[in-house]
DNA sequence: GTGTTGACAATCA
DNA sequence: CTGATTGCCAACA
């Protein structure tokens, strides 16, 4: 457990359900590193934080971990967009990022 | 110390 | 919107 560490974890716990912010976001929260440490520190430790509330920036969900994330988003309240194609749904960062109204 | 990789982001076509 | 490129920082071999 690092200083660095327990700040990404502070902040995805700071996001309210029904909202997101992406790998960039955490890294300017915290003020140290980037959107790789972020999504590295939440691979190490992600397993104690709310991970499904954070994603990319354009909104795509977490290679591998969709179909666990999608549950969460359902459940929480998180304004998704679903494409015509069928596939899966993705986040509207236009509302659902905690970052301005938009 | 160098080269490659990775739960990424912003820009250009 | 999609595909390719460049930038960023840290860990690993």
């Amino acid at each position: 457990m690092d200083d660095y560490t327990a700040k990404v974890l502070e902040a995805v716990d700071s996001i309210p359900a029904g909202q997101v912010m992406s790998y960039g976001d955490v890294a300017e929260f915290v003020g140290q590193g980037g959107p790789r440490q972020v999504g590295r520190v939440l691979a190490l430790w992600g397993g104690g934080v709310a991970w499904w509330r954070v994603v990319h920036a354009d909104g795509s969900l977490l290679a591998g971990h969709e179909r666990k994330a999608l549950a969460r988003y359902e459940a929480e309240g998180t304004p998704l967009r679903r494409p015509a194609d069928g596939g899966l749904p993705r986040i509207d960062m236009r509302r659902a990022r905690r970052r301005g109204d938009g």
